[in-house]
Order: structure tokens, then C-alpha cells, then sequence
DNA sequence: CGGCGGTTTTCAGATATCTGACCAATATTC
DNA sequence: GAATATTGGTCAGATATCTGAAAACCGCCG
């Protein structure tokens, strides 16, 4: 039983149901329980499931991979991912070593992924709104969407001052742990709130907060006052703001600046909340004219 | 199979005109050699090819595809199309309405196609680098690497003063057509740019180069150089200079500025395109002491 | 040199997908 | 509003993949 749950630190492979490297893993063929039963994983076409998480385990592990890693992490038997592999790999979604044995993501997945942004018709008035933002402002402000417990970054204008950037377009963060995932999460009902986040709530830093409890009053809390505030919660010296952009209901996507922690006031704080509350009302409005939903 | 070579061509929704709904596409019929000879697209794991080629369909429209859409862009039969949709919409590489009946590309597309940039050891370093170039400059500066026949976009930094960012990460051009493309392609011998360009060089303005043998003496000059220049001939009044960032042989990656069109002097982009030259050779140099190949 | 641990690759039977034809649902037309 | 055209969904036989086991391969060390 390797599955500890607890964080272990790792985590890289911790999806897969398997550290055992042999395990039978195809699960419906325990007892006879026939065909799949719950239909929960199983379903569909099997080889179209396990290529995209093949490509995911390649997301989640920045390494070059080899044919057991991979076995290890998504506990496909090791010929099947002999095939898949080199099928992937000659269509250029995944890049293969000199000798052919190991592997990583490929170009192909970035140009398509990326269309993603293209697709939505959100993006062009968020980039809009977000330069508005950031001229007004100076800080480095991000637009993000939930995506079940997580958060994902859209888009990004920096600082014109500080040089680094905070986060980067489809990197995802645990919504718990930002300011722009407690505006998110502050929209949800709650049995919706529950469903959604995960077992645990993990730490990204030492003020992350991780009781259940103590994130549900401050939901409250955020929802009263239209905008969320936090520092140093997923990352040190790093004080973030955030509110919903409220064109769908509940809403999806949120607008936030980032600060550095030290040098911020708690009043410049609450004055960047509620700049930041109007901008993204403005945008909302916006989008609901354009018939954007 | 790879229809009509030419850049995916227009196509969203008019793709088909001819009511060829049932046409053949699986191509490799040739002669009766049987079971795939050259094996050219025709091998590997069916159902994972048709994922992923699905996926790039989506990547390539940007609107919502019905399964009648994707039977005429990708000619597979619609009950095949049908399992493979709602595979792909189960575990969120794209989405539908509410229907269930339209689709389009899905954030985790956006989530693991974005990996692509972590898992490059070059990406911190060229990032710094664009940030000094930038900085430098004042211009927005791009790093792009070379993929077949087009440019793809791994990174920016955008002007100070001029709002609008130039392209996007993960967006491809053709090469022929941009600064970054032109000085990728000059790294190539004669009959490897013989390989990878296109039959027909599109052009995206007037002013785009579209006779190989005018390509192929710019390309001896940029050689000689040591950067390209471009004026309109990517984008209507838009200027570019690049240089290789010479790590590899030949170059895969290169650097470039935006400038705008109208207002910078021939002198101007000379003196950026020599600057500009500097700053990737002290990169290369940076990636090749770092061990970085 | 040859055995050894680990990995990749191959192979034939078991299993699952693919597909063309057929039905159902929806949009369009008059 | 009914007929019609188009699109979406389902099914059983044909076909292809999947898989466990066994074989080739590789680097390593004695």
C-alpha cells in the first residue's frame, strides 16, 4: 500500500493509483464485476484517455521520462506505452532523446495548449482591462479561472517597477492558497465549496491557510466586502489582492495584483481591493454587453 | 494525413464546400501493399493519433466544432468522432456546451501545453536575458525557437512605452516571414531549407518575401551579418531585427525586438541588431557553460 | 569475457475499438 | 405547422489494439 496520502513531498506521480510497479491496475478485471460499473475512469476510448494522461504526466514531470517512469507513474502496462509513446512522438506532441528511450513534452503541445487563449472571447477585453489596471496601479496584475480546486493564470501584465514576474500563462496554483482562488471559492455555495476542494488543504507557505473552517468564514467574509486580500499565503513576502470578474454566476475568472509583502500597507492594500473591485465590475459589464457568457 | 501541407489554410467552418462527407481519407490505399509500408501516418496507436490530431483541429479553430465540423476537418467517421469527443471532454481537454453537442479546446489543454516552458532548462535564462535586452532597448523583445517550417513564441517582454504586445506565447508564424524566422533559417545548409520550407511561401503582408531565390541570398547576407532585419513584412508597419542565439548547430532558438515601423531609422535597427547580436552571443554562452544543449 | 540487473522491444492470443448502416432529434423550409 | 433536410446517437460484426511473457539489448562489474 505506497499510497500514503499524506503529502509525502514528492508528488509527482502521487496521481497514479500504483507505486507498485507490477499492480494490476486495470481494476474492472478484479472480480467479476463485469463491465465497468461505476463508469467513473474507465469509461471511453481507452487508448484517446491514456495518451492525454500520458501528456499530463509529461506536464507534471519537468524531466526526461523514460518507458518505466512512465509505467510507474500511470501504471499502463509497459508495452502499451512502448506504442503510445512513439505514436506521440511522431506527431510532435512529444520529444524523444537521441537513442529514442527517453522522453519529454513536446513543441506540439505548447501551440496547441496555448490556443486555448485564443479561443476564448473573454481574453481580449481581460488583456484590455488588465493594462488599464496595471497603468493605474503599477503592480503586476494577473487574470485567472477556476479550474475545480485550482486556479489557472490567463494572462499577466507586469510591474513596470519590479522586475520579476509572478506567475506564468497555464500555471496552476491551489485556490486556497490565493488571493485570486478566495475571491473564486467566495462565490460557491456551500455543499459546491465542499465538493470542490481537496481532502486536504495544502500549505504553500507557513500562513497558507489550511483549515477548513478558518477558509469558510473568511469566504464570508470576502463575499460581503467584494474583493480578497492575503499575504504571504502562497508565496513569502508576497501580498496579493483579488476580485471576481461577476459576468457568469458563480463566477470563474478573477483579476488580482501582486505586491511585494514588506513594503505594502495594509491601507494601500484595501485601496488596491476595492480599485480593483470597480476595474473588474467595469469588465464584467463589458463583457455582459458583448453578450459574453 | 496531412491534406493539404499548406498552413491548415482557411477553413473554420467553410471547410468543405463539396458535400464530400464520406470521402476516403485514410490515404494510405495506395497500391496493395498491404499493411503500411512507409508507415508514414498511417502507424502507431490509432486512437491515440486521432486524439491529438483532434486536439490540434481545436487548436487551429477558434470557435465552437460540431462532431459534423470535425468529421470534415479531420475526415474521421462521426461515430469514431463520437466516442473520441466525449472521451477527451471526460477528462478536460475540451469542453462542451451545455448540449453536449459543440466543443472546443479545454484548459487543460492550456495547463499541460504551458508545462512545455518549465521544462526547458533554456527558458530561465533567456527569460533574464529579454529582461536585460528589454531593458536595454526599451523595445519588446521576443525569444522564439524554430519548429519545421514556422517560428513559435517561447517568451516576451514588452516595451516600456508602446502598450501592445506583439504575439502571444505558444503563437507560430511563418518563418519566412519574420526577423526571428529569417535568422533561424540561415543557419540551415542549402538542402535542408530545401526540406522545410514550404511548397508556396504564404504571405502574411505585401512586403513578405515569397521567392525562395530572393530568401536565399537574404539568408547569405544575414549569415554573413550575424542578425536579421524586417520591416512590414510580418505585420503593416512593424519593424524587427533577431539574432540566433548561437547554442546549438544550427540555431534553434533566437532573440528579436519589435520596433515600431514608421518611427525608427534604418540606423536605429542596426544598432539594435547589433546589440541584439551581443546579448544572444552572451547568452549562448551562458546556456553552454551551464551544459545546456 | 561473460554473467547480471535493469530496461526496451517484440509477439500472439485476448480484448477493445472502429465503422457503416440505421434510428432519433433538431433545425429549416414553405 | 407539417414536411424535409441535416445533424447527433446507437449497434453488432470487422478490425485493430492491448497485454503478459519472453526475448533482445545495454551498461556494468567482477
Amino acid at each position: 500500500m505506497a499510497d500514503t496520502g499524506i503529502s509525502s513531498g514528492s508528488a509527482v506521480g502521487s496521481a497514479a493509483p500504483t507505486n507498485d510497479v507490477d499492480a494490476d491496475v486495470s481494476g474492472s478485471s478484479s472480480i467479476g464485476t463485469g463491465p465497468a460499473v461505476g463508469a467513473d475512469s474507465a469509461a471511453g476510448v481507452k487508448s484517446a484517455r491514456r495518451a492525454v494522461e500520458l501528456l499530463e504526466a509529461f506536464g507534471a514531470n519537468h524531466e526526461w521520462l523514460s518507458l518505466t517512469d512512465l509505467h510507474h507513474h500511470t501504471g499502463f502496462p509497459r508495452s502499451s506505452l512502448h506504442g503510445l509513446l512513439r505514436t506521440l512522438r511522431d506527431v510532435g506532441w512529444i520529444e524523444s532523446d537521441d537513442a529514442g528511450t527517453r522522453f519529454r513534452l513536446g513543441v506540439k503541445a505548447l501551440i496547441c495548449g496555448t490556443a486555448y487563449l485564443d479561443r476564448d472571447p473573454v481574453m481580449p477585453y481581460a488583456t484590455e482591462a488588465l493594462e488599464r489596471l496595471r497603468d493605474q496601479i503599477g503592480y503586476t496584475c494577473h487574470f485567472a479561472r477556476l479550474n475545480g480546486p485550482d486556479i489557472v493564470y490567463l494572462q499577466t501584465r507586469e510591474s513596470r517597477t519590479s522586475a520579476h514576474l509572478v506567475s506564468r500563462v497555464g500555471r496552476t496554483l491551489p485556490a486556497h492558497a490565493t488571493a485570486l482562488g478566495k475571491a473564486l471559492l467566495s462565490e460557491l455555495a456551500d455543499d459546491e465549496l465542499t465538493a470542490v476542494l481537496p481532502k486536504q488543504l495544502t500549505a504553500l507557505t507557513e500562513l497558507t491557510i489550511t483549515d477548513r473552517e478558518a477558509l469558510r468564514s473568511e469566504l464570508a467574509f470576502i463575499r460581503e466586502r467584494g474583493y480578497s486580500t492575503e499575504r504571504g499565503q502562497s508565496s513569502p513576502n508576497l501580498a496579493c489582492v483579488a476580485a471576481v470578474v461577476p459576468y457568469r454566476i458563480p463566477g470563474t475568472d478573477a483579476m488580482s495584483c501582486s505586491m511585494p509583502g514588506e513594503r505594502v500597507t495594509d491601507a494601500e492594500l484595501l485601496r488596491v481591493g476595492s480599485l480593483l473591485r470597480d476595474v473588474a465590475e467595469d469588465l464584467s459589464q463589458q463583457l455582459r454587453r458583448a453578450g459574453i457568457r
